[in-house]
DNA sequence: TTGTAGGCTGGGAGCCGACAA
DNA sequence: TTGTCGGCTCCCAGCCTACAA
């Protein structure tokens, strides 16, 4: 029998991460074959040659999660469109089916401490005080019973307790329970989400394994995309809550061996389905980190109108380890190429190859799809090219297949099956010079973009002592990696000045100058889209190896930015400037910043108040 | 990425049980989609009208273990013989490939102690002395660490110490680790297997839910064969081992929603490909309780053979609960009729409809495959038909399939579509007259057997007042079922006789009378088939409901018993005379018997040595 | 503000003999 | 011979504070 029991968007969405947006009801959506194969577990043969995409309508929408491992998935009924009645642009009247409205929500990371078997929570105050009662503090030691529903509508009632000196918030009875049966370790994440009638919700994320952002290199290769991420990230060896074992500690839960094997079939009968134009069912794990095969209609169309071709800056998103932030990535398209000439011919997945300015964070994305990327909307390194003429190219269309959208479009100049340009093709000026690589290549897109020239960057206010004022800087942890290409980045300063502040510090420790103003000094290479999240869990940038980047609305420009004011004022401009929504005065205690060498420093402040 | 690794056949059939027995590689076997269908967990919906059974060589086993629950299955490679060459009762040459040569092994079903958390294992002196390496007695206590690897090949270390008084052999440290892993409970079996180079290997039975035997009882039921015994044995609630839960205890593992689906397809394929003449893979899963769908094909054509009709006694060999023992129940064929006239209108699968002797303990089970019992070698209790003219009828065959075997045939007398007998049916006088049904029925099928008249069963030796000697008389415990049909049972005596006993008792309780001869009053009524068991785990008869029975070569028929002599005369003639290997003196201080009331008694005696 | 180390305590895992079946 | 009971240890889950980042 079946679990098919549902849970709320808001839940869903909440533990699924800021990346996932599933397309509504009753909107189109292309359904690519490729990428559900990608999302099963293992390699999927197909035995016959199927459509590379099918326009669908969405039919039907659950919100699920499986009951075993909290592992969250959706089933989508896509009904194909029928081709003969298929009318551009006019889709069907969007049932606006609970428009998932926002619900104040807070994800930590767990800590060691977190996960220990027979230890506590820490509660982030922020956490405490957003998403929980209001503690009677009148009573010594503060303290309550909260109770919270995870995703099964299975309540677990945690002791809320607000002791210890300094005093924080914690929980304690009833949160090693929790954590021993949902199997948490060190890196995954725990979700509260409070709804309208103020109960409280409780989520997990578990953590990917592996390192970095993990993503498909080719279709062909022996990954498992579903399974390097999604349920095998059940299948970790979990030996500190198995220590009952004493030489076999196989005692991995939760997953049949057949699940692979499974999930190709299904993907097969799906794909098969929909190339007769009957309606079919896809099961969507969406954290299973690879991209959506189920792609809102007008995003790959508006993408399709782009004539993309090698050179073209971009940016694309990409969830962090733990899921609980949002980063972008910029890279230089470096060429267009279907990605399985042989299966999928007049395929648009992954068609475009791309070159990451980050490359070692991203080694294993050498090919995107154009909806998954955001054009730079400025004016691109090397202009467009003239030729062949600027009227748009039909996608060559696989024979077997009557083109299935003529509105899609891509740039042309490769033959079906030979794909490397030749070298004397009229678009080797779209690649860019040799040594104008990586953040070479950036750089010049970023000069361009930027009205002052990269040797105006530095502010009046920077000299060079400051470059090397040791005092208010610090290493980071060693396993942070440090920057390739240092010699290349740019040098930007941030100047935050900390004026009338309204509080004077207590004790300034000896072997820090109290500065009048808060100085970066470096470049500013990233920082997390928070703006969609109510509640910020404040970013660890030590722990995730992040860097700072300025993520505004011209993202990918450097800027000198010297911030004065009070306060207010600054927490009002930093705000605006990161484009993220600062709750607290804690999300300026840490920036990290790369120095001139291209060494990644932090800066640490005393707090504003 | 499938675990294809594989297990000792050894090993696999100690666990598996007695009963289960797979043809050898190369040999011939019919396939029953009809079986494998029972087989599966959930209803099977076969799209296509196929046939019953398919003959096939074996080309390819393999023993294998689930790597989370350890569930043993087997998977069966079969190559459906072409019809076109096939010749009548020439087999392939038979690859002798391992004919799996029986080791020592030992298994114990685990008591309340043995499972409990924290606790050790009690291990019986027998398994002690014949399977663990011999202990060093000089040392106090004698101690020792043994090591056994379980079906995937890991090594479980365990620490042997011989105390307590009285002295015991126990397994404590390493004990609870292996019984959490294994997530075993009192009821569960572990069996120790020593192979030929002294490595102890360890396995376990589930013990099967539900009470008494399980077997189907119609095909058309929604009762789920698979999902009742093997795989969801391990869905049971584990409230002991999961006690970290505090609100939500629903932490069962190890198996997919999904199974069910799934196994329903792999037997629609099957059956498809078998029908199609393909070769094709199935999974047999030993522990499912489930009657074997890949026979070997000579069993079939013999039990084909025979002209079975109503009234024929027969007996069937099942496992007990446990499947540490073999037993085996007798019964008559009510009636010949297809199982499923709609689906299999040719199919032999089931096509005996029984009635049994212990009708209680086998209430599911009303249909058998001729192949799966033994008829009674003696002549029935009334004499076969004499007409329709006595040659072989062919099994009628479904229209859409040509004859499979021409050599099978059935009793006919039924049509395709309307199987009960008329009323005026021929046969109507091999159903038993009214009033003589059950053990009724028996007798008269026992009487014609026996040279001796029921009436003459009773010894010179048997004497009213011995019938009542209750003095060493005691009764089971109040689970025990009492015998249905009490006052239809025959009286048998048998009489043991310890004579010339070397050892003489030391201290006769006051209330029991020492009598020179250990006597046994009633009717023996079951024992257990041993025979092929090296290693004997001595039978608790009391926990286990079991009645000792006659089971020897003429099976079913009461015998007059007095044995007389030295404890070697009586252990030869006990282990002639039940059939079994009583390779311990215990076995002989527990004996059960049923007396002329039909009250269960039981007779405990001193040691004999 | 919050992560981690380390102390204290109670309950239960793990091991034992006594006893009886 | 062996299943079960109750007692006894010792370990660790679970809760706490101190301290430092």
């Amino acid at each position: 029998m079946m679990d098919e029991k549902c849970l709320s968007p808001e839940l869903w969405y909440a533990c699924a991460g800021e990346m996932v947006q599933i397309p509504p009801l009753t909107s189109q959506v292309f359904y690519f074959p490729q990428g559900h194969a990608e999302h099963a577990c293992g390699p999927v043969r197909f035995t016959s040659l199927l459509p590379p995409y099918v326009l669908c309508t969405l039919t039907s929408l659950k919100y699920m999660a499986d009951p075993h491992t909290d592992e969250l998935f959706a089933k989508l009924s896509l009904l194909p469109l029928n081709l003969n009645h298929h009318h551009d642009d006019a889709e069907l009247p969007l049932i606006h089916s609970k428009p998932p409205h926002k619900l104040p929500s807070f994800a930590k990371t767990l800590t060691q401490s977190d996960a220990n078997n027979g230890g506590g929570f820490s509660v982030p105050r922020y956490c405490a005080e957003k998403m929980f009662p209001p503690l009677d503090f009148s009573k010594d030691p503060p303290l309550q019973y909260i109770t919270a529903k995870d995703v099964h509508g299975e309540s677990w009632r945690f002791k809320h307790i607000y002791r210890g000196t300094p005093r924080r918030h914690l929980l304690t009875t009833g949160w090693s329970p929790f954590v021993n049966n949902k199997k948490l370790v060190a890196g995954d994440s725990v979700v509260f989400l409070k709804a309208n009638n103020n109960d409280l919700y409780v989520g997990i994320r578990r953590a990917k394994r592996g390192n970095g952002v993990r993503f498909h290199s080719s279709l062909t290769s022996n990954s498992l995309p579903y399974g390097g991420a999604g349920l095998s990230g059940f299948l970790r060896e979990d030996d500190r809550k198995r220590k009952l074992v004493s030489i076999n500690n196989e005692d991995n839960i939760g997953v049949m061996n057949s699940s692979a094997s499974v999930m190709g079939e299904a993907v097969i009968e799906a794909a098969n389905l929909a190339a007769q134009g009957r309606a079919f069912d896809v099961t969507y794990y969406p954290r299973a980190s690879t991209p959506e095969f189920c792609v809102k209609a007008s995003l790959v169309k508006n993408a399709m109108h782009i004539k993309w071709y090698s050179g073209l800056r971009f940016k694309m998103a990409l969830q962090t380890q733990d899921s609980s932030r949002i980063t972008w990535f910029i890279g230089t398209i470096s060429s267009v190429e279907v990605a399985d000439p042989l299966l999928w011919p007049s395929s648009p997945w992954r068609i475009l190859q791309v070159k990451w300015d980050e490359a070692d964070l991203l080694e294993n994305v050498k090919r995107v799809s154009p909806w998954s990327v955001e054009l730079l909307t400025d004016m691109p390194a090397i202009p467009p090219p003239l030729s062949p003429s600027p009227k748009k190219l039909r996608l060559l269309q696989h024979p077997h297949f009557p083109p299935l959208d003529p509105q899609l479009y891509l740039p042309t100049m490769f033959s079906t099956h030979h794909l490397i340009p030749p070298p004397n093709n009229p678009y080797a000026y779209h690649h860019p010079p040799a040594g104008m690589q990586g953040a070479r290549q950036a750089f010049c897109a970023l000069s361009l973009l930027n009205p002052n020239p990269a040797g105006h960057l530095l502010t009046p206010a920077l000299r060079p002592p400051i470059h090397h004022s040791t005092a208010i800087q610090t290493r980071l942890s060693k396993n942070t990696p440090t920057l390739q290409n240092p010699s290349t980045s740019e040098n930007v300063s941030c100047l935050l000045s900390k004026q009338n502040s309204t509080h004077s510090r207590n004790n300034p420790p000896d072997d820090v100058k109290t500065p009048p103003h808060l100085v970066l000094f470096g470049k500013v290479i990233r920082t997390h889209n928070h703006s969609s999240c109510d509640a910020v869990s404040p970013v660890n940038l030590e722990t995730d190896h992040c860097k700072v980047f300025l993520d505004t609305e011209d993202l990918g420009r450097t800027m000198n930015l010297s911030l004065l004011g009070s306060y207010d004022e600054l927490y009002r401009k930093l705000t605006e400037m990161f484009g993220i929504l600062i709750s607290d005065a804690k999300m300026l205690n840490r920036v990290i910043y790369q120095d001139i060498k291209g060494e990644i420093k932090r800066v640490r402040d005393e707090p504003f108040r």
